[in-house]
DNA sequence: TACAATTTTCAGAAAATACTGAAAATTCAG
DNA sequence: CTGAATTTTCAGTATTTTCTGAAAATTGTA
């Protein structure tokens, strides 16, 4: 498994980044490796390009797993397991926004709903369920829109991405169209 | 600088989400604390109901500073500093697409540039452009729409997000409806 | 079923990150 | 300008996270 200058760089960056992100830079620099090469890979393969251990790969690939990144692969008279990721680079951040959305907000919003429900004892508990309730409402129309996203195909994503600043336009004729539908 | 337990229980689950976010537990929990204190703060304050050092105060603050999360306030006759967040939460979530846009895409949206412009040596090479391509347009587009909520009022961007599912409707006439404008 | 190939688990080691107290730097009222 | 109040910095320590090798578990074929 040897590794092109360019790959190599690539995966270094998504390493970094990785940390940014809510991955970890292993994991990173295994998902660019994945994506960036176009035949399926197995444990060992990994293991090799990225100098890790065989056990780091594995746990690796289960929080791959846990994400829905990757595709699990048979090779024909050959017992390893193989790796890729989606070909469809839109099915790959759609995955990404909706995992991210189960791990940042979905626990948050059903904790702010148990806040919501309990009763402030003071004017400071007030204050503070107001910004929650706030808080909450706005997160709920994010996860709305992300369950939006999930369910859209990718030319409709696409075409809703490159709409760009058009959205404003179809913002202010919004009430005209609906009405008018 | 005393703590009710509603708070101190909202405290304590921001603290846990700030790691799964690009922050730390810490800066979590000042940030909530910050957010659902009517009353501006001061680091002691801080210092005082998180149970962290002044130290610690002083390096969050720069971090929330950084991220244009906080307001500084002086009050007549004290010579502390006083830190608010921004009352219209509206505001506070597109400063956190706007940061972390620039902390999460921006890095890569630039070294994939360079990737771009670089020389494919082989096939492999040639693969991975075709896949930084695919990614760095979409992610050139998803910036696009950042800058675009940027500079979009609350009202508009809550108009926007209320939307929901509203969104593949207004999609399919949106030819019909920018031809008409 | 037996066993070799492969993958997973996990306790301890290594690395990275966050936190503290003490000292330095800055600010500002008198 | 002085010095007390306040904030910031930073080296060392503590904590958390990640990584490894060895062992256990699983898989699939002969």
């Amino acid at each position: 498994m040897k590794i092109t200058e360019m790959t190599q760089s690539l995966i270094l960056h998504f390493g970094e980044m990785g940390s940014k992100w809510g991955l970890n830079r292993t994991l990173g620099q295994m998902y660019a490796l994945i994506v960036l090469t176009e035949e399926p890979l197995n444990a060992d393969q990994i293991s090799d390009a990225l100098q890790i251990s065989r056990s780091n790969v594995s746990m690796g690939l289960k929080e791959l797993k846990s994400w829905n990144l990757i595709k699990l692969q048979h090779i024909q008279g050959d017992r390893k397991e193989y790796f890729t990721a989606p070909s469809d680079i839109w099915e790959i951040a759609r995955t990404l926004v909706v995992e991210r959305r189960k791990r940042e907000l979905d626990p948050t919003l059903s904790m702010m709903r148990d806040v919501l429900l309990s009763e402030a004892s003071n004017g400071a508990d007030e204050y503070a369920q107001k910004r929650v309730k706030e808080m909450h409402d706005l997160m709920e129309m994010v996860t709305l829109w992300s369950n939006e996203l999930q369910s859209m195909s990718s030319e409709k994503l696409s075409a809703l991405l490159k709409l760009g600043e058009g959205i404003s336009k179809i913002l202010d004729v919004k009430d005209k169209l609906l009405s008018s539908k």
